[in-house]
This record gives structure tokens, C-alpha cells and sequence, in this order.
DNA sequence: TGCTGATTTGACCAATTGGTCAATGTCACG
DNA sequence: CGTGACATTGACCAATTGGTCAAATCAGCA
């Protein structure tokens, strides 16, 4: 589907063209794009992004891909031989910044997946539904040794999930609805969710 | 923007396009949705829909206000005479029982809120911000009687909101992931939510 | 320098978009 | 059974859509 940059050239500009796809993309969805809205983020002419990417598809799948990629170095991070507060914590912690950081990778994947994942049932189900079930168990095992409180683990990261996204996703909202306190959302959330998780996971309910 | 309805005729077909739109722009938000599909979808004729709705931002504007409502509701049920913690797994269980009865609802506000709020900017500000800054501050109140644990009630708000919406919005990540527990979703969210509310809010931290 | 392949684009295309309008059909009510 | 208002639509429009293509330009290398 997308070639291999071969050239310097090549690969700036493809660079060029991911970049502003997924500004548009984030934006409007898949079908709210348009190929001139793109090409004109980039600063190229359609015609040229069509010398590189095959079709608007391709420009969409080649993002989903690379993120679904990096998505979900923070859930693969858990470690099941740390201490389990610690590591959920820091698991909360990573994706809250991965919102902050990366809000537009955020409302790329929300948009494909509000609008029904059509260009994302496999890897859903072939890479994310592994990693959650294995990670799950790992979670179960915690919860059955006592270690932390029991709570359902499919669940428990399907809240990390909505909780950390949410605050990059529902961006706009949270402007419209803190006013000033907009600047400090990001460290607001971050004491919150360690507060939130302790009391759920911390075996003193601390 | 929207003529009121005069006739039987009138107020039939306004519900048949208004439910059409709401299918369409849930799925597509509003760039990608087309009159074309949702004219198809209420089954009327494209010039139809157009003697009913001036046009296709009047269509979207009308779901979107009266969605807003609605949706409030649950919020504004919050009773600041009630016992706290009662009060707040309520709001929610309603706010999970709208995710599982009107999800396309959920889509179409997740669409346009991702998306910017660019219709909505107002409508948040004027409305959704008092009457959260309204709970927040009765939540607050609880908190210094000691009815319930101390956490920033703006931030409990928003995640009662993300984990809630989740479960409509991210419908087609949790049937991936979830495989035959699927269907038993909605159930086991409640029981899970019940716990976390229990554990973050209960003083005794039960 | 000249050559070759990589890069870029103006012009174009068929299909689709949101929207208009005149003509037609239908319904309630006197 | 008229008749006037309400309801419906086929035909049409200009603009935009994703995508093509031949021609022009550019970069690097012998």
C-alpha cells in the first residue's frame, strides 16, 4: 500500500503529507477530508500527493498503522513483575501524556472508532483484544494474590481507556467548561487519576 | 431556523429526518455526511428533506439542540439534598442507562465535540458551564462535610462523563475486545462502576 | 556539461456535493 | 365536488470531490 521511501526527498515528503493528514483527518473524520484540504496543510499540490500515497485511503490506513504502532507502547509497558499500584499508576500516567502530547493521534484513532473502526476490525481484534486479554489476566493475578483490590480488569482499562483519552478527545469541552483552570487541566488530571486509582486498586484503600 | 410544525404530515416526516440525520451524521459527523444518504435513509426525496429543513447545517443544528436537553438531565437530577454517594452512583447509572439506550445521541455530540465544538461553542459555555460549576460546587460542599472523600469534582464530573460515553462512543473497540462477553457489557460496566464510585467516594473507602 | 530518472503540476474527468425551481400531486375543508 | 394550501419530485445547477495524465522541471551523477 505506501511504498518505502526511498529517497531524502521521499521521505520529507511523506513526512509532509502524514503530518497534514492527520490535521485534517483528526479533524473531519475519514469522509469529512478532503484530498485539497490536505494537500494545501502540506503545501503540496494534489497531483503530488497522489505521487506518493496511492489514494486518500491509503494516507488514512498508513496513519492508523503507524499509530495503532506506538498506541499501545504504554499498556505493553506494564510490567508484571512490578508493584502493581506502581505500575498502574504509571500506566495512567503514560496515557495522560500521551493525550497531552499527542492530541491529534487521539481524536484520529476516536474518530475511526466512533464512526465504526470499518479500517480497523482486524488489528483490533488480531493485535489490541491479545495484549488487553493478556494484560488482563496479569491484572487478575494481582487481584487474586491480594495485592490489589479486586475490581474487574476488562473493565479497569476500559476506565484508563476513557478517563486519559477523554482529556484529548473532549478537548474543546473542557475549555468550554473550565474557563480559566483550562491551562492546568493536564496536572489537575494527572493528581485526580493517581487519587482515583489508589482508592480503587491500593489494597488499605488508601 | 427550524419552522415549527403546523400539520400531522409536518410533524411526521420532521421526526422521520431528524432520526435519518441522526443516524447519518452519528456515524459520519457532519462533513461526511451527505443529504444524499440521509434523504435515503428517511426514505423522503432530497427536495423533500429540503421543504422540511433549509438545509443540511439546520438539519445537524436541530439534533443538536435538542439532544442538549436531554442529555443534561441526568446532571441536573443531582440532588444536593440527597446522600452523596447515592446521589453520585444514580447520575452514574442514568448517565450508563443513556450510553446503552441512545448511542447514536452519544456519537453525534462525541463527533461534533472532537471535532471542535464548531456549532456548539455557545451552547457549552452558556449552559453546560454554570450548570456544571453549579454541581461541582454541591459536590464540594459534600466533601467538606466529610460525606464523601475529598478529589476535584470538576475532574469527577469529567470522568464519570468519559467512562459513561465510552461505553457508547468506543461501541466498536469494546466488541472487538470484549469478543462473547460482548453482550453482557452494559452489566458488568455497572457493577464495575458501582465499585469504583464506592471506593473513590465512600468516606470509610468501602 | 549533458543525461536519466525522480519530482512536480496544470489541465482535465466523471461522480458527487448542497441546493433550487417549476411543475405536479394530494389533502382537508367549505 | 371544487379549491386553495400543503406536499412531493424530476430536472437541473454550480461547486467540489477523488483521481488521471501528459508535459514540464529538477536533482544527482558521469
Amino acid at each position: 500500500m505506501t511504498p518505502r521511501p526511498r529517497t531524502r526527498i521521499q521521505r520529507k515528503n511523506m513526512n509532509v503529507i502524514l503530518d497534514a493528514g492527520l490535521d485534517v483527518f483528526s479533524q473531519h473524520g475519514f469522509r469529512g477530508a478532503t484530498l485539497d484540504q490536505i494537500a494545501q496543510v502540506a503545501g503540496l499540490s494534489k497531483p503530488n500527493l497522489l505521487y506518493y500515497f496511492p489514494s486518500k485511503e491509503a494516507i488514512h490506513v498508513t496513519l492508523l498503522t503507524r499509530l495503532m504502532d506506538t498506541w499501545l507502547d504504554p499498556l505493553r509497558d506494564l510490567d508484571p513483575e512490578g508493584e502493581p499500584v506502581a505500575e498502574l499508576t504509571a500506566y495512567v500516567r503514560r496515557k495522560l501524556e500521551m493525550s497531552r502530547d499527542f492530541p491529534r493521534e487521539s481524536r484520529l484513532f476516536a474518530n475511526e472508532i466512533i464512526q465504526g473502526a470499518p479500517r480497523m476490525q482486524e488489528v483490533l481484534t488480531d493485535h489490541l483484544r491479545p495484549l488487553v486479554d493478556e494484560k488482563a489476566s496479569v491484572i487478575a493475578g494481582w487481584m487474586a494474590e491480594g495485592r490489589i483490590r479486586a475490581a474487574d480488569p476488562h473493565h479497569l482499562i476500559f476506565s484508563i481507556w476513557a478517563m486519559t483519552q477523554h482529556y484529548a478527545d473532549f478537548d474543546a469541552q473542557l475549555c468550554a467548561v473550565l474557563g480559566p483552570r483550562y491551562d492546568a487541566r493536564f496536572e489537575e488530571a494527572e493528581v485526580f487519576l493517581e487519587t482515583l486509582m489508589r482508592r480503587l486498586l491500593s489494597p488499605g484503600g488508601a
